[in-house]
DNA sequence: ATGGGTTACGTCAATCGTAACCATG
DNA sequence: CATGGTTACGATTGACGTAACCCAT
């Protein structure tokens, strides 16, 4: 099973199209065809189908596996490359848009003391592809938000040897329209709300599915979707009686217009985690220190 | 960056002799050399020090990334062999210690019934080899427990595309001396237990790293160390007064000479998870079935 | 001098491209 | 009949084994 056999594989998959396959990847028509029979005589299986072209029951099993594989290669020589090629000078962050706050602000404004040369980059981007992202070298560190027990760790893709820490940690809380009944309510529990309207952010709170597992309960019924990474839309959106959305408590209590009522049980946090693989020393190593040690 | 030369790569490594891996392997020491040598020139670093043969900086780090990588090589293997070869007529199934128990001889039963030719197969296992155990097909299905949040599944290692399902859910509880103090008392919380003496039985209960995490305190400062997987040497162990274990509440109050408090906060339970991954019809897919349904 | 990793070189297999072929819509 | 996947075939590349080499105990 070569690496390029998958590669070639799953972009023929992906194209539904062994020539167009073949174009993007600089081969000829036939080489891909050759690869493809390769492969499938190495496992012994038909993989896709021919004309139309798409996954046989196997060849959708591999697709499952080829994809990580290939990250996780490709994370395998971006680490030995970074151990090896030229001390990094460059500062590429990712992060989830509720992990942006005045703490790494802060820790930010420090690398620039110490490295004035170096641009930083802070790059938004969804939760599950920030493993990736980091692991393959395309990011240096990444800030991760989300919902866990105060025991456990938040439930990220494991895309390799990666170091998880946590650098801050906050009450959650349901954010509501001013002068909801619930506004300031205490002692909330979270299966009490499952009736009721939500709003369904997924780039910047838990998805339904999350909650239900959370309260342990059914419901959290979406009523309107926010597609965006912008907390004052959603807000407004909250304001006028759209949905409920569960947040930081701090980042709530700082919003105008709204409301919020503290989620007491199940107990939850939202919590920000940096993720990073190996980094040498230079900005993003310094960078990963001062947010490890201000932790918050 | 071949397989086939990260295996020798990982096998150097672990001899710590080009001549002895290609012995392993069946390769000639030029041949192993000679791959060696294509892989640190393909990622553009050394990665081996010889004589004496061992690794260097990024060949440490390309060891971490080899293994899960030819793990789930071997997995995706393995899963599109499962779905084309002959239709499994066996069933090995893979558990923990603590996964054992009345409902899978119930379930057990029920397949032996419907499948009298098959002679099923338990092989208890640690906690953290049977993912990749059934990724890779060496056994068919898992029976994994473990003590998490409520609301989390069970931290398991990620090694490729399987499906779990919580099969069990029970309260957990302290296993202590008879007549100790705290035997019997309600609402104890695991913090106020970290000072006291704890027997670390990494193949029954949780580590104290694990223990630490959960309480969010340090301590738990393992006092005996139990290698082993039968419950009943650990818990004359415990009416000896060697030390304290966490285990699940019902085997404990069926356990003769032992005394227990339930764990009140934090809010932890002791899970068994079904780990598999695609199963085509027969014995396996049964089993699996029954244990889902039967979620006891 | 010997054990063990490297290098040189010959052989064989694998892979690719060109081009002829065939099947399906 | 035309688009697109397959097969045949030749050329190139790469991978392994033998054997000579070299370096460090």
């Amino acid at each position: 099973m070569d690496p390029q056999q998958l590669r070639t594989f799953v972009t023929v998959a992906r194209l539904a199209s062994f020539s167009e396959a073949a174009r993007e990847l600089g081969y000829t028509q036939s080489a891909v065809s050759q690869q493809i029979a390769a492969l499938e005589a190495d496992l012994g299986t038909a993989l896709l189908l021919r004309r139309p072209v798409g996954p046989t029951g196997a060849g959708q099993r591999l697709l499952e596996h080829a994809a990580p594989l290939l990250v996780r290669l490709e994370a395998a020589r971006a680490d030995v490359a970074r151990l090896a090629g030229a001390p990094n000078t460059r500062l590429v962050l990712g992060a989830t848009a509720l992990a942006v706050g005045a703490a790494l602000g802060r820790a930010l404004g420090e690398v620039r003391r110490a490295y004035p040369r170096v641009e930083p980059v802070v790059r938004v981007l969804a939760q599950d592809v920030l493993p990736a992202q980091v692991a393959t070298g395309e990011v240096d560190l990444a800030l991760v938000d989300g919902l866990a027990a105060p025991s456990d760790p938040l439930p990220l893709p494991d895309v390799g040897p990666l170091r998880t820490v946590a650098v801050a940690e906050r009450p959650v809380a349901v954010a509501l329209p001013v002068g909801h009944p619930l506004a300031g309510r205490a002692g909330l529990a979270l299966a009490d709300l499952s009736a009721a309207r939500w709003l369904d952010a997924p780039d910047l709170t838990p998805p339904a599915a999350r909650l239900r597992a959370a309260a342990g309960v059914d419901g959290f019924r979406p009523a309107t979707r926010y597609q965006g990474t912008d907390l004052h839309g959603l807000l407004a959106l909250v304001a006028a009686g759209h949905g409920l959305t569960l947040l930081p408590e701090p980042v709530l209590a700082a919003a105008p217009g709204v409301g919020y009522a503290p989620i007491a049980a199940p107990r939850l946090v939202h919590r920000i985690e940096l993720v990073h693989g190996s980094l040498p020393e230079g900005p993003a190593a310094l960078l990963a220190r001062l947010l490890e040690s201000s932790r918050g």
